[in-house]
DNA sequence: CTCATTTCTTAATGTACATTAATGGGATTG
DNA sequence: CAATCCCATTAATGTACATTAAGAAATGAG
């Protein structure tokens, strides 16, 4: 287990790499993401403190998402296989299951102001720190849609 | 853990209800699934032989999802609180992480077309188990737009 | 086998969101 | 302080997919 600090901007892990790591934020705010084939950044996950954020993919297989820093950060990096079963928590497993149940079923039914409005009002911490592009990659459109909803949600009152 | 013979078409868990149990899927075919506010499903996964299908949210709070019988199925039904800690597999809950993380990718940057060809190479067997419109409901779309998805790929060749 | 039901396909039209491009406002840095 | 960069917004146009409706094909029940 290494603490590191790492700057704003500095990248953990990049696709395709092996990925034998997790990272715990102790401060700061780490993001995870994948890039398609048009050069577009799709945001998997954000994680600020006390967060726990790694490619959820076996080991030996290359990995799908980049990490990188946010904010400066100090992340605690363990090794996969130094994990033993002890140490992983079943419950937080499964907490994050359904946190990423939540997410599909709402990439599936809900409309782009209904997902915006659901995150501000689960991660409302987060909305502070970020700029609006990245909420908007997280939710799965762009920063002009986003834009666009905000305003004719606002017209209607 | 009881043993359950379910038919085609019954429903084990409502939206809604408390949900406390997990399903292990002898035989037959599972599915969970949501409803939107305008009623249209919208199927969250497919269970075959020797999956383990659940509401992943925690035991305490109503369930997000439906789940019912696509073919008559034999089932083992456990209470989620009769799970000790040893017999969840960690390993087996990181799987299922890896899977959902692929599905949000896709969800956020595939087309429908790419989400179809990633589907039936991931689960060819349930291609040929299930109607079309299932599949469509799984990938986010309607029954018309795989079919005119499937229309225009066969013209490109 | 026959009828009824479900499923698949096609086409016309509608809509949410993407793309592109331009503008102005903060923030950041030399 | 000026120059630059990043970000948010707006508008025009484009596109993927939804919706609606109809008919054809497959499936299932009696």
């Amino acid at each position: 287990m290494i603490k590191l600090e790492v700057k704003k901007g500095h990248i953990l892990q990049r696709k395709g790499e092996v990925n034998t790591k997790v990272y715990q934020v102790e401060s700061g705010l780490l993001r995870s993401y994948s890039i398609d084939e048009k050069g577009k950044e799709h945001i998997y996950m954000f994680a600020p403190e006390n967060w726990i954020i790694a490619d959820n993919q076996s080991p030996d297989t290359p990995c799908e998402l980049f990490i990188d820093a946010l904010e400066d950060s100090v992340v605690l990096s363990t090794e996969k296989v130094d994990l033993t079963i002890t140490d992983v928590d079943s419950e937080k497993l499964i907490k994050r299951l359904g946190v990423l149940q939540n997410r599909i079923i709402m990439l599936m039914s809900a409309t782009a102001i209904q997902r915006y409005e659901h995150f501000i009002r689960t991660y409302p911490d987060i909305v502070q720190r970020v700029p609006q592009k990245l909420i908007a990659s997280y939710l799965g459109i762009t920063p002009e849609a986003l834009s666009a909803a905000k305003r004719a949600k606002a017209l209607k009152k």
